[in-house]
DNA sequence: CTTAATGCAAACCGTTTGCATAGAT
DNA sequence: ATCTATGCAAACGGTTTGCATTAAG
């Protein structure tokens, strides 16, 4: 339940907190800037500043409740942390998150990391182009 | 020569454009930020404004002299196009940064978006981690 | 009651832009 | 002479922070 994963990161249980938990497990594309999450909050009638909801995806990103992702474009994304690490396909016309896992990719990674003795601790794997739709409409 | 790669682009050849240039390729990590060009220039007592710098930056983007990296941390980096594309190791202590080709996840890349009808322009792969010094240092 | 969390506005930082001046062709 | 490029300072957009107020434990 949300209020435990909250009290496990060592938060209060907040209404922002929860509300905002609530916005990104709602959120069908997953992918949320913090200033969509913020309209959506308006949307709901909740008054939350835009820096409480900086400051709490920042905490949950902390407590790995929440990942940013820094797409190119300079806004950052936020997603659900979900059991299952995945890479990104992004559309440079509209924006559309495509959810991917490769796992040749994800083994040759660990296999380069090694050639240069490097430690990973995450990486970012974003492919960008035009989706389906986007490429119809050039 | 360098000016002609500055007129090939269209481009005038101008005191800030070749200076910037020669950072560039003397650069021997390769990778810097507009600030450190910026910084560079002074320190070899040329009077270049930051915001030359970015828009000359910018412009050889455009012209495929220069590749813009958008690195996790907010600041963008800027390199010589070089014939050979490669991906980026990142040391998330130093900042050092080690290139790197793996032709399997190039080819994997491929796969990935004709699985799901994307047609790519452009990829973003970077694996942060503590690099052989600084994992020691830890 | 004590301490952490919020809202607001102001600060920040990297980057871009408007405008008058300087420079390239 | 014409038109592009530069420098400066001001604007910008996303994000962070200081501070007084409010709410959680």
């Amino acid at each position: 339940m949300n209020k435990n994963e909250i009290k496990n990161a060592g938060l209060k249980v907040t209404t922002p907190r929860l509300k905002i938990l609530k916005i990104l497990e709602t959120a069908k594309e997953g992918h949320l800037t913090a200033e969509e999450v913020y309209k959506r909050l308006c949307d709901h009638h909740e008054t939350i500043g835009l820096a409480t909801v900086y400051r709490v995806l920042t905490q949950f990103e902390a407590a790995d409740l929440v990942i940013r992702h820094h797409f190119e474009g300079g806004h950052s994304v936020f997603e659900l942390a979900k059991e299952t690490h995945h890479d990104h396909l992004v559309c440079v016309a509209c924006s559309r998150v495509q959810e991917f896992v490769d796992s040749t990719i994800e083994a040759r990674q660990q296999l380069v990391a090694q050639k240069y003795h490097f430690t990973l601790t995450d990486h970012a794997m974003v492919l960008y182009g035009f989706c389906a739709r986007c490429k119809k409409e050039e």
